[in-house]
Parts: C-alpha cells; sequence; structure tokens
DNA sequence: GGCTAACCGAGACGGTACGTCCTGTCTTGAG
DNA sequence: CTCAAGACAGGACGTACCGTCTCGGTTAGCC
C-alpha cells in the first residue's frame, strides 16, 4: 500500500538549496539558471525539477530554511520596544546579503508570478504582521497608544518605510534608520503641546 | 557637416511605445519580448535596438511620456491638505493598470538593473520627495506640523505605506486608504492627552 | 548450493514481450520504450533490464517466440515447387504487421548494433538461407537446376527481392509478388532457345 | 515585394554538411546529434534547425550533393554490359564508408520516417528504377532479353541481391559480386538443354 | 532633380537556457 | 533473491529570445 520507492536524497537537497544559495549572492537572482545551479550543486537537473518547479521556488526553500526563525517577536511590556526590537531585527535581516539578495529577487519575480506572491507573503509577511498587531493591540489594551489606533494601517507605515528603502529608494538601511523610523511613527506629524518629544533625535539624518 | 540622411521614423517610435504598454497590459511585464513588440508595433527589431538598449528603456520611456505630468504637488495652504490631495493622486495612478503593470514591471526590473533602478529613481521618485519634502517644510514653519519632524522618515512612512501595499502585500488600494494613511501618520501612535481625534475613524478597514 | 530467494516471475516475462508487441505494433519500434513497456507491463523498469539487455533483446525475444515455428522448409519433389511454397511463407510473414513491424525495426536497429545483427542473422536469417539451399542443392541434383547454378547468389537474388520491397521500395507484397519473383528467377533474364550460358565465362574460380 | 533579409550563410551550410558526414562516418547515423553536428561546424543549433527540420535531413543533403552525379546509365548496346556496369558502380557506391554509412542509416531511419522514406525513394531509387528499366526494354527489343520479362521484378531481383548484403547478410560486396549477381539472374535457375555449363564451379565463394 | 547617406523591413547568425523525455543505475521496502 | 516504485546522473531534444549582423529598398535633405 505504500508506495515504497528510493526517497529523495537529503544529500541532493542540500547541495541545490546551498548552491542556489551561494549563486544568488554572487550573480543576483536574474542571473541564476536552473541549470547552474545543477552545476554548482553537482546534480542533474532533472533532479531540481523533480521537486520544485522552478527557481522561484528553490530559492524560497532555500531562504525559509535559514530566517524564519530569526524573527519571533519580543514581549517587554512596552509596545514601543517591541516594535523598536522587531524593527531592528528586520533591518539586521535586510542588511544581510545572504537574506537580502534572496529575498529582494524573490519581492521581484512575485510581481508577476501570483503563486510566489502568495507563498511568499503567506511565509515571510503573515506571521510578523501578525505578532506586529499583537504588540499593537497590547499596546492600544495597556492604554500606551492611542484607543483609535488603525493598526493595519500603522503596520503598512512602520514596515513600509522598510520596504521603500530596500525596494525603491536603495538607501542603505541602518540600525539608527529602525529607531528613527519607530520614533517618527509614533510621534506622528502634527505639532501638538503635549505630543512630548519621545527622545528622538531632532536631526534628521536619514541613515 | 551636415550629417544628411535620412531621420529617425517618429512613426516607428510612436507605434513601438504603443505596442510595449498594450503588451505590458496584456500579458505582464516579464512576457514582454523585443520581438514581441517588434511584431506588434510592424516594426523591426533592428529598429528598437537602434533606439532603446532594451525592453526597460521602452517602457521607461513608455511610462514616463504618459504619466509624468499627471503629479504635480499642491499647495493649499494646509499640509495635512496638501498630503491628502498629493497621496489620493498617487493612489489613483496605481490603481490604473495601465500605469501599475509597467511601473510595477520596472520596479522589478530595477532590482537586477542598477541603471535602470538610478533612472527610475530619477524620473519617478526624486521629484516626487522632493515636493512632499517641501510640503512638510512648509507644514512646519507655519508650526502646522512637529518641528523636529524627521522629514525624509515621514516621507519614508507614508509613501512606504502605498509601496508595500503596492509590491509587497498586494492588498487593494483606494482613495479611502489615502486618507486614512495621511490620517494615521499624522496622528502617530502614542495616546497623549491633547491629541485631538483627527476625525479619523477608528474602524479600521484596511481597505 | 541451493539458490534460494524467489524465481523470476514468468508473469512478469510474459507481460513484458506482450506489451512490447503491442507496442510496437501500436507506436512503431522506434517510438517503443523501456519505459513504456515497463508501464503498459505494469512491471518495474528494472525488471526489464535484469532479463533483457535493452529494447532490441525484448522485441527480438516476442518476435522469436512467434514466428520460429512458421518457417519449416517443405519438400515435394520439386525445388521450384519448393521455392514457391517457401517464399510465399516468408511473404505471408512479411505481410503481417504483428511480424513486420517489430521485425523491420529490429533490421533497421541492427544497422548500427552489431550484436543484434548476428543474433537476428543467426535467428531469422541463417537457418532459413540453410534450408533454402538445401532445396537448390537437390533441385541440382535431380537435374531440375543449373549445374553451375551459384546457390549462395540465387538466394540473395530471390530473398533479395522480397527485403527490396520490405525495406527500399515499400511496395506492397502479396501472394502474386512471390510467384512472380518465383516465376522470373528461375526463368532468368535472357532470350532462352539460344542463350548459351553466356555468363559461367566471367565466373572464374571462387574468389 | 521581395522579402529581402540577410541571405543565408553558405558558409555555414557547408559547414554542417561536412560536420555531419565526417560525424556519420566517425561514430555511426545513430550516435549522430544536431548538438554534435553544431559543435563540430562550429554553428549554432539553431542555425541547423533554420535549415532542415532533423539530423535526417541533414545527412540527406550531405548525401545527395555527393553522391548524385555518380549514378548515370551506360548505353553500350548490350543489355547485359549495361547492367554489369551500372551494379558495378552501384557496388563500388556501397563500398565506400562515406557514402555506405550515412546511406544505410538513412535507410534505416526510413523505416520510421514516412517522409525520410518518400524522399529518399524519390531521390536515391527512383531514377536508377527508371535507368535500368530502360536498359531491359531497350534489351527486350533487341531480342536481347525475353520478351515477357516482368522488368520492375527483375529490378527487384538484382538491385535486391545488393540490398540484401548491404541491409540484411551485411556480407562484404566486391566487384566480383556485381559480375556474378547479374550472370546469375541472367541465366536463371532452371536447367536448360542449350544452357552449357562452361565448367565453373557451382560452389560460388559467397563473396 | 538628382545624390547619397542614414533609416527601414526582414531575417539569418552565434548563443544561452528552457523544461521534457528517456537512458541505464541505484536504493528502498515488501513478499 | 525478486519485485514495484521511483529517485538519481546524464545527454539530447526542439523552442524561445537574446543582441548582432547583413541585405535590399525607401526617404529625407542638401547640392
Amino acid at each position: 500500500m505504500t508506495p515504497a520507492g528510493r526517497p529523495k536524497s537529503e544529500t541532493a537537497r542540500q547541495a541545490v538549496l546551498a548552491a542556489a544559495l551561494e549563486l544568488v549572492v554572487e550573480k543576483g537572482y536574474q542571473a541564476l539558471t536552473i541549470e547552474g545551479i545543477a552545476e554548482r550543486a553537482g546534480v542533474a537537473k532533472t533532479t531540481i525539477y523533480r521537486s520544485w518547479p522552478g527557481k522561484a521556488a528553490v530559492v524560497m526553500d532555500a531562504v525559509l530554511s535559514e530566517s524564519n526563525p530569526r524573527l519571533t517577536f519580543p514581549d517587554t511590556g512596552s509596545a514601543r520596544e517591541d516594535l523598536r526590537l522587531q524593527v531592528s531585527r528586520v533591518v539586521r535581516l535586510f542588511t544581510e546579503p545572504s537574506f537580502a539578495k534572496p529575498f529582494v529577487g524573490l519581492l521581484a519575480a512575485s510581481q508577476h508570478d501570483e503563486t510566489l506572491a502568495d507563498t511568499l507573503h503567506e511565509w515571510l509577511v503573515k506571521t510578523r504582521r501578525a505578532g506586529a498587531a499583537e504588540v499593537l493591540r497590547r499596546g492600544v489594551e495597556r492604554g500606551e497608544l492611542r484607543a483609535d489606533l488603525n493598526i493595519p494601517i500603522a503596520i503598512d507605515a512602520l514596515y513600509g518605510a522598510l520596504y521603500y528603502r530596500l525596494l525603491v529608494s536603495h538607501e542603505p538601511l541602518s540600525p539608527q534608520y529602525a529607531e528613527r523610523v519607530v520614533s517618527e511613527v509614533f510621534a506622528g506629524l502634527q505639532a501638538s503641546k503635549n505630543s512630548v518629544s519621545t527622545g528622538a533625535s531632532t536631526s534628521g539624518g536619514t541613515t
């Protein structure tokens, strides 16, 4: 009843994922090729196609197995501190080429591959948004954050700033930038008597 | 000294740009092909390569000549109103397939094409950021906005939210969304006695 | 000393041969595939490779077990009648798709596979040539045929005509054709009454 | 009105045909590969596919341009002599590897490729049969050959013997063989009062 | 009003990678 | 030790586009 048959080689799997990551970092996602991965991994092309439908799936697999455990949310009792920590972690990840290069490649590819977009969203976006939403909810409950806060939009603004730098302006991300984004979004734009400066630096370096 | 000879055909140029736009909308940027454009436009491949270095340049050219005039910044005397208007315009543009499809394609392509990234930034990002910065600067001067506002980061948050929806979460953009983003970013996150309700609804539909 | 283990499955063998024959007739020898046979026979590829070195061997096996008994030589007392009967049988065999298709495929394959050519010759050509030679020898002994007949060459001419139709001209074979070939080869080309065998002079000794 | 466009490169064509012939002779028709030809010829695979539908067509083209002019029929006034000369030429051609190897390969391939079979027949069989038929017809007119000769079958027997050796028995062909085939077919099998035995041995070497 | 040079369409060229198919070998687990 | 199942390395397939390169045939614009 059981299908039996030779089991897929874990060795081959590892070799493929490692080769894919190496090549993305070396040459970029666009220049990545199934044939290139196969050669580098010392594996037949067919072996790759047997396990993954295309290079996007390979890279996805490679990225997920390396990065997913690193983005848990803290719970320090302060929403602001929680966000600061989490945003810092994301920035750190976006800063490492071994994550950023494949990730940006996948985001680019997902613009014309709905399946990839869905998978990417499911694995790399959704859970983090849920974590952030939970942090904000706790903040509202504690009275730390505005009661009428539109949480999804707040998250869009916070994370949107990071993605904007990563994908659109290509300006460098830094730990300081993480701090400042949280500060500014916390404070809002409008002048307000009691809107005590939260200690965020006034110095407007964009980094 | 004078070159004599036949000038480039404006007819051909128009046909190429039109064909490129049509095809991007129909099939997507990724599926766009120089050969496809040539065929649709009734033009030789050579003619395209003579005027543009690749499909990115063609699409860029096509998009710019259609969209650039539509994004001037208003000056109503109220920073909030100015932003609201401008963000609405961007959202409207992002909503039209004839702009969004090629634009997203170009952004995706720019992730592995630095030249394209630079050009894109120069033409489609820089001037709008300058306009937004000017609006915020006026708001600060008028005392309407926080004096210690970090303007570039505020812009990242505002526009980042829009790009985030466009490129990452792929949730639909709408005029209402534009309003809410401006509201939330204006108000900031933290609870504050004087943080006068900006009138933004608490009901946080994400649309 | 006892072999132990499980004996080869006769069931599997039959299934493979049957499947091979079916597929050759349906799709042709060239389109025949070990994988195809395995699937049709409900058998693993390994099982086939364990018993045969390749598709040629399988088809050979299948063909031999069906056709070999059908080509015995008669001995009616008349060489002409013996040949006529035997040639008719060969024609009939060449006319049945279930023999002709695999046979022609094997002949084609044997052009680039010496082992196959040898086996094929051994099993499907040699014994029939021996039979034909015997018939002719008897005819010569009886005085029914020319005393200086070059038997191998006579056989080449007789059977060559059949193979020529089968492999080269692809004109249809028929019982009538069999009769006529025998008639013509018997009669020779030259006008008969005064026909001094002029050819005998050219054929010197054995080469 | 004329399509213009860059004309096909005669250089490339020659290189492809030469490479194909070389490789057939070296490795055999079966082992011939479009990729192999492309590499040997220093040409892109696509260039080959642009001009020929497959390796059969390439080899065909190569063989025809080399061998066709060599097989004209003589007219000496004697049918027997004409046939002897022509059969000798065919034997000589079948003996040269640079013709025999590709030719046999094509014949093998034509067993499962009707288009190829037709083309092959058209170019390499039909005209020679026509020539032979003409020779025989003249012989009949002159009274040199039997009046009731079945010409197509006589040709089948004559040429069939050659093809039989080439494709089936794989026994070597030789000029002497050509002579003997003509002799035997001329003489016929049956004993005849006037068919004086010249004393030549009946045991013909099979060579 | 004729020259003439650059432009045009067409399409062949050397390449690269695609995703598929089949080869013959191997590795399992069940019988 | 055999079997069904199926993964493995490898090789070739025929296709789609790439960007470059000839070709004739057509237009301008200046003589």
